[in-house]
DNA sequence: AATTTTCTGATTTACGTACCTCAAATTTTC
DNA sequence: GAAAATTTGAGGTACGTAAATCAGAAAATT
């Protein structure tokens, strides 16, 4: 049987009080006593109940996640995986409630992070914007003790306690590799659409991407990026113009959203040459571009990984735990046509 | 708060004791009881409190891994990803044991399985070999209520409740995918390198492989395959006949381990024409070989998430609770040396 | 040495569920 | 309608931990 308190009271020479006002912190213990319990602890090799424990403080955790409002396909299916994540918090003690501000908005990102603030919750998940004013509203967060775990786009020189999101420098260069091995020495310009270079995700994966392709595959010019700002008409717009500017063009890597307006752009040009074409996250549409071979292959973050892990790594740190960092790396997934999962709605 | 078996008493106007009969159904409760009793659980809301439920029960979970002994590194990855599980172990009450059988022998695998089941553990995690023989002995276990989970290779035809692996069919058709566009219409053989034809994951990676590349690129011929039982000093010299053999080879899928010998093999013609490489498994010798350019794209199944997929669903079973579908989705990690994690040892 | 302060022990209650016993009420059977 | 069988109620103990109270012991201060 695993080793219980009574088993560290009477391996210490202690009473349960004194190892329960070591266990849990509690002032009124001497120095030494301390030591003998701790001593204790590790020579019996008792490791806390966490059930229990939890059973008896009736500790709920209240968790919120700070999401982009807006109609972006990845998001829309970000705050879905939130809300499964939500019907399953009861069984696991924990209440998250959703916020959600505008995109790309960080004063209304830092208002909405002040206002969270105040209400003490367990733990913060947010997907941020990067400007210095939310850097210090987290940190204000933090200050305050409550964990806070960036989502999707990370906040470096924050001191948020996580990141759950993909290495998208790694994702830029990936894409590059794959559209350039695609191309197979085809020559001609590249085009590069991205949603906002506000957002630090976006921004490392044109990092990434470019790095890449300058070291592997210098044969090939990138035009200007197209900033579409994740919105399927301006982008259509841009990307029919860019192409039509640019006949040449044998690729095309999207970096964010907004890829409906990249499939319709596409489609209008059924005839021309075809161009090698990389996007990112596995929508409806971009499965569908996928099967139909309008675009090669996708580079996908699985919001469902993002959010459980979110919601693991703010319990663990909650509760003081340690998180197992293998299981919250979020890996790239690489679809092509032949292995897209199937579809459940 | 959360109601609780009192308030269902209270709600259904019966008493504590009828609520429990009909929770942990318990005979002695008229059906129009048993029906008042559910209604009102429905009603309420009421979900069990499963830390509280275990810890009255004191119940832990004793769960079996039956693993394959022998030394390739996808597999000693793999155990040691169950002894990291069993390490944490004891936080969620389980105590989880390692079987080792012999790698592709049917008979030691169903002594082994009869000899778990004799244990009654509380549930079961097998590396399948296909045989009726092993399916039967699963069915066995499966008929005295135990829950059993396929890890990594699975098997069809049995009542397994669960397989914790990767898709090997769309793996397969991946690395003909990708193979065939990275060789961009350079024509000539391709060699396929497998394990052993006996199980039946190695068996399904070939079926993609070669229902893509006969469809989609059917300049390319298939060489016999090569059967290197994972051993890399067979595997090295099978290879190396091989490509004396037939001196256009342009691309090697290997769709098993023993992946040491084929870099061997490779490195041996180091100024022969460049050859296109798809493998499976990162382990630290195809990482290396990615980053030399030996290999051009890895296809990954990330053990720590088969094994703490397959305890997830183990527990699940075991408390008759549900599984997340969609987290218990192992996907295929495609790597280049470009989106390569880092290592952690 | 007396006093104050700090530390420690003993004991109790609570969390939500499981499981047991025994008696009482109800239904079924003949 | 009585006996038998079944169903229900009431109450308790247990699981491992948290948190509290209060008394007593030890240490520090005067």
């Amino acid at each position: 049987m695993r080793p219980t308190v009574h088993d560290i009271a009477a391996a210490a020479g202690v009473s349960l009080a004194t190892v329960d006002r070591v266990l849990n912190k509690r002032a009124g213990v001497r120095k030494v006593t301390r030591d003998r319990v701790e001593q204790a602890i590790e020579r019996i090799g008792y490791v806390r109940d966490v059930a229990a424990a939890n059973l008896a403080k009736s500790r709920i955790y209240p968790f919120v996640f700070i999401l982009p409002s807006g109609d972006n396909s990845f998001m829309r299916g970000l705050e879905a995986e939130v809300h499964a994540a939500m019907a399953r918090g009861p069984l696991e003690r924990m209440v998250i409630s959703i916020v959600k501000v505008p995109a790309f908005d960080a004063e209304a990102l830092v208002a909405a992070l002040d206002e969270v603030r105040a209400t003490a919750p367990a733990g913060v998940a947010v997907v941020a914007v990067e400007s210095p004013e939310v850097i210090a509203a987290v940190n204000r967060l933090r200050a305050d003790r409550i964990p806070v775990v960036t989502l999707v786009s990370d906040l470096a020189g924050s001191a948020r306690d996580h990141f759950a999101g993909v290495d998208n420098v790694a994702a830029g260069r990936t894409a590059a590799s794959l559209l350039g091995r695609f191309l197979g020495g085809r020559p001609g310009p590249i085009a590069v659409l991205a949603g906002s270079m506000l957002v630090r995700d976006h921004r490392e994966r044109l990092d990434g991407f470019r790095a890449v392709m300058d070291e592997d595959f210098p044969g090939h010019t990138l035009l200007p990026v197209i900033e579409g700002q994740d919105d399927p008409v301006l982008t259509e717009k841009l990307v029919s113009e860019a192409l039509a500017a640019s006949p040449g063009t044998v690729g095309i890597y999207s970096l964010g959203a907004g890829n409906r307006g990249l499939i319709a752009a596409l489609k209008q040009r059924k005839d021309a040459p075809p161009v090698c074409v990389i996007a990112h996250e596995l929508t409806r549409h971009t499965r569908a571009a996928l099967n139909e071979g309008l675009i090669d292959a996708v580079l996908n973050q699985d919001a469902g990984h993002e959010v459980r892990s979110a919601v693991r790594v703010l319990k663990a740190k909650a509760d003081g735990a340690a998180v197992i960092g293998a299981q919250e790396r979020i890996y790239i997934d690489i679809f092509l046509k032949d292995n897209l999962p199937f579809d459940e709605g």
